[in-house]
DNA sequence: CTCAGTGCAAAGTCTTTGCACGATT
DNA sequence: AATCGTGCAAAGACTTTGCACTGAG
């Protein structure tokens, strides 16, 4: 059940974000590179705060300010989701080569699992549907506790 | 559509908060019924600074803060929902006498709209018990345009 | 009379921004 | 060379908190 695709569009981003970055007059910088990369590479719902710990591990002198603006490039470019799990962090998710999911968060351990199902997206299209609705978006989050921390309480 | 239910609990409300606050040594001030009842009027989904200001209007002297804490209790309570639609501020809901239900948030003017959907919902449950997840909570919210902003755009 | 609640302002978080300097196109 | 990007620190938005005073039980 995991995402084979997740790699291969790895050219394909980089294509994009030229285009993306080429149209706007964008330039690519030290930083941006080092901060996206960082980004890919770790994969999961990182916060800037995360971002930045590793990039710091490779160039010290890279600023918060930074990786907040580049992770809100990339948000833009549509390279990356900018996730709200009420957590007080904006956290943010590759998304390239992937399907649409919706998460399970423990509310105990934190972890957080992700799932597709298609027929609840054929309902939520119902649903908007009847209130003549033209959904761009959607969130769905289900918390609880998870199989190990239910165990253990 | 309106929801007949909702004035319905007034004095459930009222004993469940009563019952509370007595367990816990909570004392009722004029502040707190002042704000309990200028949020239990207003329905919709309010923001502590929408509160503040309309308790204002009776009772100049009252601080933020204390609204602040007032709606936390509340939501500790029971009470109300703390929610968050990802404009910067957490909005309080009603909670008692309504059935769980969704959002469909207007991007372009903001319009909230609830819904239920039981399929949904069975789906959920279905797709937690999959994952071993006990699910306590869920939030789904649909972001799109209204009908009306449809056709202005 | 005692302990919880309040107001106020200060402090905390996360995030954005103004500005002078530095780097890319 | 002309712009855009960066670092830094300051400022913002929202929320919490410490403290002395007030008030409910």
């Amino acid at each position: 059940m995991t995402h084979d695709h997740e790699h291969e569009g790895e050219e394909h981003r980089q294509a994009l974000l030229d285009k993306y970055m080429t149209e706007r007059g964008l330039k690519t910088t030290r930083q941006r590179t080092l901060i996206m990369e960082t980004f890919f590479q770790s994969g999961g719902h990182q916060s800037v705060e995360e971002v930045w710990a590793r990039v710091r591990k490779t160039d010290t002198r890279v600023s918060v300010a930074t990786v907040y603006r580049t992770m809100k490039l990339l948000a833009e470019s549509g390279l990356a989701h900018a996730r709200d799990f009420g957590d007080g962090q904006t956290r943010y998710e590759a998304a390239l080569g992937r399907h649409h999911h919706d998460h399970l968060i423990c509310t105990n351990c934190k972890k957080i699992i992700e799932f597709e199902n298609d027929r609840i997206e054929a309902l939520q299209d119902v649903v908007a549907r009847r209130h003549g609705f033209k959904v761009n978006s959607h969130k769905m989050e289900l918390y609880g506790l998870c199989r190990d921390c239910q165990r253990l309480s």
